[in-house]
DNA sequence: TGGCCGACTTGAACGCGTTCAAGGTGCCGC
DNA sequence: GCGGCACCTTGAACGCGTTCAAGTCGGCCA
């Protein structure tokens, strides 16, 4: 029996807690509710999560969970890159779409700097490794021929342009964040177009030039 | 006599905030102590001030103008567009440095997507068509010979990559902030070069998809 | 002058996230 | 059985941003 008493008390605050931000969002979730929905006293729920940014850890968890197992499926049948690309891209919006109105209210927890929520924390960093892991996978099980400087950095790039789209996606509030989907659509013949390109004797200073401006630019 | 009582209290509770928010920072500056400061009662300050975020809008005008008048001068003085631009993004950075821990506190309030201090926001307008006409300043006034369906974006785009400098900055946590100055002087000479670029016919034709999926994607 | 009205001002009160001193609870060695 | 200890649980209390009913003030009209 692995599940101990504390990992069950630890379980009720969470399904509590994702079951009121599902049902109510992230602001209007007090802490007190969340306490009171799992049974427990409001001091409890700080035993086990320092914070209620901590709790939102599970949702993202969930989300991640969710978007790797949607793209399996595409990521063993199809080769073209930038089919690949957009499919996941298009299944994070899939997955995150019901979560738009929450994720928008805390959002602004997860652009503090100083927040263990934000994508680039310490905190977040097995969570953004997963993340790069699956670009990586995409890149490799692709028809993609990127230039030999550019291939290592393009899993980290490409989760960079994921993170804009999320960026884009927060602040979209067209029905069904349609404009994301455009903006997915958009953007990934520009960027497959990109890669091409980035063999071209003309272009390929200017990759090598933005490389090694990640690498001086990264700590 | 334009000044009012209303007016010099307002002034009041402004100056208040901005002494408070420079000294003690974001978070550990209270509306009861802006109000004390100011020598009004706490209902006071939110009879001017709907919320606490509206007094951080003083410090972003503020800012802005700092910023303005810092490039003046070069923007009569020099006419590459690699120089202005470099001179520009630097410029902004100097005006910021001394608030760097203060704008990584109240960054949070910025990025939510409701918040009127949000750069995306309706309330924040204008003065973002004013950081984007310094921008159309410094492209007109420059050597710079963009395609002609990247012209009239171009002042957008490069208050796109400000707005990417500025959330690098907020994040940059080395001394001084060199690494965003790193960032700047490593990506004004590759914006250069694509400007320059867009001319060229394999090119051409992924500039005209990125402008039109900019306006796509604009509501 | 008196009365009214809109602009301005007040501070108590609310609900929140978070902290903490105090207390339970169960298990181990003796 | 018993003391001790680590783990777990409690709810009152704190400081915060924000709201609001109750004022005060100043000028203008009758």
């Amino acid at each position: 029996m692995t599940t101990t008493k504390a990992e069950q008390t630890r379980a009720r605050i969470v399904d509590a807690a994702l079951r009121l931000f599902r049902s109510s969002g992230y602001d209007r979730t007090t802490m007190r509710s969340i306490a009171s929905e799992a049974g427990v006293s409001l001091g409890n729920a700080y035993y086990y999560f320092g914070s209620k940014e901590h709790l939102v850890q599970a949702f993202y968890d969930q989300i991640q969970d969710e978007h790797a197992a949607a793209v399996t499926g595409v990521l063993d049948a199809e080769r073209g890159f930038g089919a690949r690309l957009e499919a996941v891209l298009l299944a994070w919006l899939d997955v995150a779409e019901p979560h738009h109105e929450f994720a928008g209210q805390f959002f602004r927890n997860a652009a503090d700097p100083r927040s263990p929520l934000s994508p680039f924390s310490p905190e977040s960093a097995p969570a953004r490794e997963t993340s790069i892991a699956l670009f990586a996978r995409l890149v490799d099980g692709s028809d993609a021929k990127p230039l030999a400087a550019l291939k290592p950095e393009l899993p980290r790039l490409l989760w960079l342009l994921q993170m804009g789209v999320v960026l884009f996606w927060v602040y979209d509030d067209s029905p069904g964040q349609q404009r994301s989907r455009q903006l997915v659509t958009g953007i990934v013949p520009v960027v497959d177009r990109l890669v091409k390109l980035s063999r071209l004797p003309v272009v390929r200073g200017l990759v090598d030039d933005v490389v090694g401006l990640l690498q001086t630019v990264r700590s």
